[in-house]
DNA sequence: TATTATACCTAGAATGCTTAGGTATATCAA
DNA sequence: TTGATATACCTAAGCATTCTAGGTATAATA
């Protein structure tokens, strides 16, 4: 189980980044993070929507719906040009603060 | 600069990584970090204290006012048991949403 | 004597996830 | 054919948490 902050912080970089590498329809998404994570991120459709619907007002990411091979409607995702810049803010940023962490947790820290 | 939520994920862990090798006081936590961070996280009075105040509140640490040479008054914090616990659960959980992000921006993802 | 840095605090606004619902349809077993 | 399950989408409102913008007090410095 993850935090509540943590899960928070990490939505929004991990759809991003699911993005690109090609189109995806919500569901997907979820099913991809499930097993990517091996089971241990617990993503609802709750959580993913909102954030998803967000993204494509902010113009990160637009959607089209289309019809998949056994007739169920899929509205799938796809990055745009400003998505793919936020996904490079997002990855620096998760960095940043990804090595002050490991320096902390370094049995010896860097000077 | 560091998003939002991002922040929310990470004072948490921060904090108790940093007094996990000792007393320290608030004020002093926040020159760490930014030190720590070369400036690239911006913490602000403002966000620390409430946070101290509810990991405190929760058991995680404890305070202790001390008069410095200066003269200055200064509430120390440092882990407790349950603090360091906790410090090893978020740690934990930091580390599996890491390498999940990790595996997303690899050129070549781990099967 | 005034300014800056140190050192603490908090109310309320703003943000944004999570809970807990909802709809609709395809598949499959009984 | 009927019921259960999985797929696939959606949203309102509650709740948690930072951030803004203030506040107090004192030591050091100009």
């Amino acid at each position: 189980m993850v935090s509540k902050n943590l899960m928070a912080a990490s939505t929004k970089p991990m759809i991003l980044s699911i993005l690109a590498s090609g189109e995806i329809y919500g569901y997907q998404i979820i099913q991809s993070i499930i097993q990517i994570s091996g089971g241990t991120l617990e993503w609802s459709e709750g959580m993913l929507y909102p954030v998803l619907h967000r993204m494509e007002k902010e113009n990160f990411i637009r959607s089209q719906w289309k019809i998949s091979d056994n007739g169920r409607r899929r509205k799938y995702y796809r990055l745009t040009e400003l998505g793919k810049k936020e996904l490079e803010k997002e990855r620096k940023q998760w960095m940043s603060v990804h090595r002050v962490l490991s320096s902390l947790w370094e049995p010896f820290p860097a000077i």
